[in-house]
Order: structure tokens, then sequence, then C-alpha cells
DNA sequence: ATTATACCGAACAAGTTGTTCAATATAATT
DNA sequence: AATTATATTGAACAACTTGTTCGGTATAAT
């Protein structure tokens, strides 16, 4: 990719990851997206078809950047949802979230988590599928394994928007106690 | 209420989740309901504040309409968060939704859960006040309560969700079957 | 140096929002 | 029945948002 289009991209992403964070996806206008990145408006559209694409191509990248090793060597996990036990497959998760890397939990916080669910879910799901002995919590077994699927996701993402309206005072290991009590 | 107000505010409400089941709430436009209810546009915003107020008041009254008897003795049920067991709550609430009166089915399917999520947090919360030993599903003691309610609200919902996408096939006693298998 | 391509920015039409106001219709009151 | 009070109407309005277009300019690739 042209230099130039790897920097406006950035520069409209971290102005939206910017004014995530002070409002809700729904009352963020191009207007201001594209004055705080200081980028003509014509490029923005260049780059997005629309608003709605700009936060799905953001909510990949995060994905991308937090289940997926996309250079060996250089983080120090490969995969998250490896063939690890339950539990530290999801403190792992949440101290990525503590950390909050690029304002990803603004994206959970309130609305617009749809999409970080249905993210959530497809790697999930995967994770299971190679492994189907992880996650044997309760109930399992006795429903349907996509109603499961989409329990555990829930909850998880439910757990993460209780931690973070609780203004993240635990430690993700309690986090971590809390989400496998339940499930 | 004057009888104009009534009608003017039914015709509204009746437009707009008409309109609900065929697209989701962002993309509602105030003309549009306005042109199905047939009425002028200052009538519109004398009755609501804003299309957000419109649809806060739409689920005050279903979640009255749902969760408390207005009149007793016509309807069959007096507080459907009785001091019944949780079962039989679940249960009475799932045929209550699969008859899908007023439409409230389409305020859960996709977005906009959130209010939805919110009021049915506040009655479980109500309830588990009154009385303290129902519910009492697995971890529940080893988190926090507000935690506790959380999930069971939020596993609620995902359960309606998933119920739904799965074009309600299942019948309303399994699926409290399912609910209860996890909770 | 030349070619290709990304950016700019201004202008544009189309659509949406929420407000205002005078005229009209309907309800409540006497 | 007459009068008063109030709700509705419809049109017009400014302000804002969206997505597109286009000629000119800057930057990267060859």
């Amino acid at each position: 990719m042209d230099r130039r289009q790897r920097k406006s991209r950035e520069r409209i992403f971290h102005a939206f990851t910017q004014l995530l964070s002070k409002k809700s996806f729904n009352q963020i206008t191009v207007g201001e997206i594209i004055e705080k990145a200081d980028v003509g408006r014509a490029t923005f559209y260049a780059h997005f078809e629309t608003k709605d694409f700009l936060l799905k191509e953001l909510c990949e990248e995060l994905f991308c950047h937090i289940f997926d090793a996309t250079k060996e060597g250089e983080h120090s996990h490969k995969h998250i949802f490896s063939c690890e036990a339950p539990s530290s497959v999801i403190l792992h998760l949440l101290q990525h979230l503590q950390r909050n890397d690029n304002h990803i939990l603004t994206l959970l916080s309130c609305e617009n988590n749809e999409l970080f669910l249905r993210y959530f879910k497809q790697n999930l799901k995967t994770l299971i599928e190679r492994n189907p002995t992880l996650f044997t919590g309760k109930g399992r077994g006795q429903v349907p394994d996509d109603y499961w699927i989409s329990h555990v996701s829930a909850t998880f993402v439910e757990t993460v928007k209780w931690w973070i309206n609780n203004d993240m005072q635990e430690t993700p290991e309690r986090i971590a106690e809390y989400f496998l009590a339940v499930i």
C-alpha cells in the first residue's frame, strides 16, 4: 500500500478512536472525523465507503491484533486461542483489554458491541471446533452447541462491560474468576 | 389526556413498531414515521422531544404491559415477577414474547437491545431483592450480586436473540430449559 | 524525467432534523 | 349553543449531514 494511503488511513483511524472515547458511534459525523484527522473529505470516502465500513475495518484490525500474531517472534504470543486452558486464555484476553490498546474498550462499552460480539463468537467457535474439550462448563451438552457458543460469548462481553462500568477496579485475574464461576 | 392526544400518540406508536419490524432504529426517519402515522410533523415533536424519546417511551409502555398488571382481574397474572419458581417466571415471560405483543421482539433482535436490557435488569434486580433465594444458579455467591444480575439478564436477552435467529422453532418450554441449564 | 496515483478543497444535490407560525379542527366549559 | 381552551395541520425555514464530482496539486514509483 502506498505510503500516503497508509498515513491517511492511520490518521482517520486515530481520529475515529479518539472520538469514540468521547461520544457514541451514532453521533460522530464524518465531518468531525476528517477535521480531526486533517484529511480531505474526498479522501475519507476514497478509503471508506461509509462510516459503518470504517467501524467494521477498525474492528477487524483490532481483532487481528489481539487474536493473531501477524509476525511471529515479534509478539510474545502466537495465537491467543491456542490449546491452552480456558482460564489462561480468558486471563490473557482480559489483560489485553486492560491495557486498552487502540481504545477497543470504547467499542464495547455501551452500544456498538454487536460487531465485537460477532467477531468474538466467530473466534470462539473456531477455538471450540478445534478443541471441543475446552470450556466444558455447566450446562454444556444439555444445550445445542451454537446456543452454548452464543451464551459464552455474550457472557464474556457482558463481563467486560460490567468491568468497565466498575471503572476496572478489579484485577484481570479476579474478573477471570467471576467469568469462570458463572460459566 | 385529551382524546386527540391519545389518538396521535397511538398512531405514532403503531407506525413506529411497524417500521421497526422492517428496518433498524437508526435508519428510520421521523419523516417515515409521520407519513405512516398520517400525522403532522409538528404533532410528532409536540409528543416526543426526539426519536430516542419515542423509543424510550415505547419500551416503558411495553414493560409496563408485560411486567405489571395494570388492571387486576383483566389479565390472568398479577405480576410476572411474583414469588413463583424461576422456571415458571421465565416460561411465562417467554410465552409472552412468543405471542410477540406489540412487536417487542423487534426491539431485541439486533441492535437497540440496550434499553431492553436496562429495563430487564431493573426488574430482575427488584425481584431478587424481594426474594434472594430465587435464581440460585451456579456461581452465585462466588461473584458480586450486581455482576450476577448483569449476567442473568444478559444471558436471558442473548437466549431470546438466539431463539429469534432460529426463527423461534423451539417451544418456550425448551428455551426455558436451555436458559436454566446454563444459569 | 516521466508516469501514475493519492490528496485536496470546494462546490454540489439530496436528505434529515427540529422549530416556528398562522389557520383550522376538535374537545371542554359555561 | 356559545365560548373558551387546546391539539393538529401544513408549509416554510435554517442548520446540518451525507456522499459525489472534478480540476488542480503534491507525492510516490518507474
